[in-house]
RNA sequence: GCCCUCAUCGUCUAUCGGUUAGGACAGGAGAUUCUCAAUCUUCAAAGCGGGGUUCGAUUCCCCGUGGGGGCACCA
């Protein structure tokens, strides 16, 4: 059997969606599971979409996401060029071979594909037009997730545009022959333009690829599907906030596929020796964000605490490079970020996380200080604990929770009973990583400052 | 309006005619704990409706209904 070659073909619109993206994941991984060929083709015939800038957003996303591409921009390939407005020449030439088979008329100025069979003028009620329709023989259509499809296709249609240039339709069936693609996997809205492109293939006398129509993503609320205007459907969205990519991978490989029994967090490789088209749901999936935070926490949690501390350092340098915690010492910086890991669901949670472990300059969250400032008598806590400082052994948690404990036994007194307000008094807030590792990594003179701060303001 | 397509908990899904219809997210309750998370236990939660086929249908067929997509000299 030839070698599986699937494409992935965008237009820059300089959004990248995260349909595109899950398009995009299953062809690769179909080409990764068969061993065969994964193509990156830009579809820029739409000159005034058309821009460098808006180009590299399809690179960019794509590599994030891990999505390698064997040909095209950047890597070449024997059937380039891969974008299709360097492809003109290609164009014209099947245009003549088209012409040559007699299925082409011009009107209008435009260049028509003639499909077979007896035609009537009809008015269409809906278009509002008179329009010649043709009583053409079904066109089948195997899809390899969706079976046997079956659509009449009843009207000719243009594909050249009275500017001279070729239409989508053309085009993509074109480059899908001049770059011997086998399986064509797209979103199910193509569905209905797929008739047109099989009798493409069939008057270019070439074998009709396999198809393999994937269900589309809808949006969170409300009706339809996901549109770039949708909350979450930017993948620029989740490299900003910090995802790791394969957890987004992982979740977006979920919406329409599943390994089979109740595997859900797998690793890539097994992913790609799974994954199969057959395999892939008919119905639309709604996306959850819900759901994708919990597998990004997942994923967060099972990094290596290295990999975590360099995954946290590139955060922060991409998205928040004046924050103080760049300035404090690497060990410094490792420390409070393990200490965050476990507690965080994303890396965008870093910054406010673990901001009053780098600086003085940290905001008092008001109303915990009101809840936690009214509520017993935390002013003798934090004198109490002020004057016990100087007996502390900070050189471990342990120790550190053995002398909290100690001043709390004299009272009879608990832990809890100083926990709160000394960590409104360290941090401003009421959540955050255990009090005797604040303590310990603030080091008695901050803790002090700032139990004292506390109790005077 | 016409054409195509889909249909299991709120959501993502498992089940390839016979199951107490399973898992995950979200939600409820509890445990644990120095807070917050995490974790563990636990509860609630589904086969769209109507006809067939069959000894037996969530599963196969048909009709409705509902959802989604498409109907350009956009891609």
């Amino acid at each position: 059997m030839s070698q599986v070659r699937v494409r992935f073909a965008p237009s820059p619109t300089g959004f990248f969606h995260i349909g595109s993206a899950r398009t995009a994941l299953f062809n690769w991984l179909y080409a990764r599971h068969t061993g065969g060929v994964f193509v990156l083709r830009i579809e820029d015939t739409d000159k005034e979409r058309n821009s460098e800038q808006f180009l590299q957003v399809i690179y960019d996303s794509l590599s994030w996401l891990g999505l390698n591409w064997d040909e095209g921009p950047g890597v070449g390939g024997a059937y380039g060029p891969y974008r299709q407005s360097e492809r003109a020449d290609i164009y014209r030439e099947y245009l003549a071979k088209l012409k040559a088979t007699g299925r082409t008329y011009e009107k209008d100025g435009a260049v028509w594909f003639r499909l077979i069979g007896d035609r009537t003028e009809v008015f269409d009620e809906h278009r509002k037009k008179t329009v010649t329709k043709v009583k053409a023989a079904p066109t089948v259509i195997q899809d390899l997730i969706r079976g046997r499809v079956e659509r009449v296709e009843d009207e000719d249609f243009v594909i050249f545009r009275s500017d001279g240039n070729p239409v989508f339709h053309f085009v993509n069936v074109v480059d899908d022959i001049a770059m011997g693609i086998t399986h064509v996997i797209r979103g199910e809205d193509h569905l209905s333009n797929t008739s047109k492109h099989v009798e493409l293939f069939k008057a270019f006398g070439v074998p009709v690829p396999h198809f393999a129509h994937i269900p589309l993503i809808l949006k969170q609320q409300g009706a339809g599907k996901m549109s770039k205007r949708d909350q979450g459907a930017l993948i620029e969205e989740y490299q900003r906030r910090g995802y790791l990519p394969e957890a987004l991978v992982n979740f977006l490989c979920l919406l329409g596929w599943n390994p089979g029994g109740d595997l859900e967090k797998l690793p890539l490789a097994e992913i790609i020796r799974l994954f199969d088209l057959p395999g892939v749901n008919q119905s639309n999936a709604r996306f959850d964000d819900k759901k994708l935070a919990h597998m990004n926490m997942v994923y967060l949690l099972a990094l290596a605490p290295d990999e975590f501390v360099a995954r946290a350092r590139a955060y922060f340098e991409r998205h928040h490079p004046a924050a103080p915690a760049l300035q404090a010492a690497p060990e410094v910086f490792q420390a409070v970020m393990l200490l965050a890991q476990p507690k965080i669901k994303g890396l965008e949670e870093l910054p406010a996380y673990t901001a009053y472990l780098f600086t003085e300059d940290y905001p008092v969250d008001a109303k915990v200080k009101e809840k936690v400032m009214g509520k017993g008598d935390p002013k003798t806590r934090l004198t109490e604990l002020i004057a016990s400082l100087p007996g502390f052994d900070f050189t471990s948690d342990a120790a550190i929770e053995e002398g909290i404990k100690a001043l709390a036994a004299k009272g009879s007194l608990g832990f809890g009973d100083y926990q709160a307000v000394a960590r409104l008094a360290v941090s401003g807030t009421n959540a955050g990583p255990s009090i005797t590792s604040l303590f310990r990594l603030l080091g008695r003179d901050r803790v002090r400052q700032r139990l004292e701060r506390c109790l005077a303001g």
